[in-house]
DNA sequence: GCGGGAATTGATATATTGTATCCGTCCTTG
DNA sequence: CAAGGACGGATACAATATATCAATTCCCGC
């Protein structure tokens, strides 16, 4: 992500703290900016140690996982359950709503894409589980996958 | 699951792994018996327990892992990331393939529902993969929501 | 400015899920 | 019977996550 991006993301972030009256204190502003520059998913502690890297801060894992759960209400950010790792919404920025989510996550280098899929494929599996019984389906969707750059590197065979 | 049930599948399981020379032993029948009885999907640990449960056996946590590793191998359980936990494939006893599998989750009372999407559902998740350069995605899906007896009987919003 | 209370953070302990490793047993096979 | 491999027991430990209580900071009305 460009420094333009960055900035009007953070920025866009902290206006929607304020606006429901939630601080955007040090703490938050480095745990986000920590998603907002890496392009992958990264766990609780990972993160812990990139806001610890080179400085003298010292980010308790205790107090990630605080503030990822207050960012998560505030849908800042998502985490992805089937990698146990978290990422920062594609949208902040966005004036619009959004209240679906797909991810495509790469098996190999955890590189993660936000999609939005076609409505009928929405509804092909909203058909598919009120067959089963399941009226209400999550509107956050995970998808395992390999992305073009590991596909091209490599050709193993999707690990995890 | 019923007694007919339940015994054509430990018998196709058996037979299964011993076309592929691999012993049904005592442990690996506890483990799939509870697998096959249990009607929503069980972590590692929780496995254990039953094994456990009213007997004197000793099942460690770590021969489970091992004989989960191994029918997951022999497609006979599945791994549901999402939740971390497992269940058993709705196929074992069938005759014909299945390589794709599709899972809904009940996130109140854990309940699976292994199901099949339509082709044109997977056609389209496809289509959004590859727009966004991923070309092989994993064939198995795993989707959070509410079974119908859950979502009658409570009405709050999906928890996990 | 100042006291009181709420929000935030620090610190520690513990639960849950999963992997690594080494060794013993048992079974097959020559 | 000996060699070797599959299987399981036991232990340690890593990674992810939650619970709890105390300390600090911040805001608000006075």
């Amino acid at each position: 992500m460009n420094m333009v991006d960055y900035q009007s993301v953070m920025t866009a972030a902290e206006q929607k703290c304020l606006h429901q009256g939630i601080k955007f204190t040090k703490r938050r502003k480095q745990v986000l900016s920590v998603l907002i520059e890496a392009d992958v998913a990264l766990s609780a502690y990972e993160i812990a140690e990139r806001c610890n890297a080179g400085s003298d801060s010292n980010m308790p894992a205790m107090s990630v996982y605080r503030i990822l759960d207050l960012f998560q209400e505030q849908n800042l950010i998502h985490k992805l359950d089937i990698a146990n790792k978290y990422v920062c919404c594609a949208h902040i920025s966005c004036s619009h709503e959004h209240d679906n989510s797909q991810f495509l996550i790469c098996g190999s280098c955890r590189h993660v894409e936000e999609i939005s899929l076609s409505d009928d494929a929405v509804r092909a599996l909203q058909t598919a589980a009120s067959a089963v019984g399941f009226n209400a389906i999550s509107p956050q969707l995970e998808i395992k996958g390999r992305c073009s750059r590991c596909e091209q590197s490599e050709g193993h065979a999707i690990t995890s």
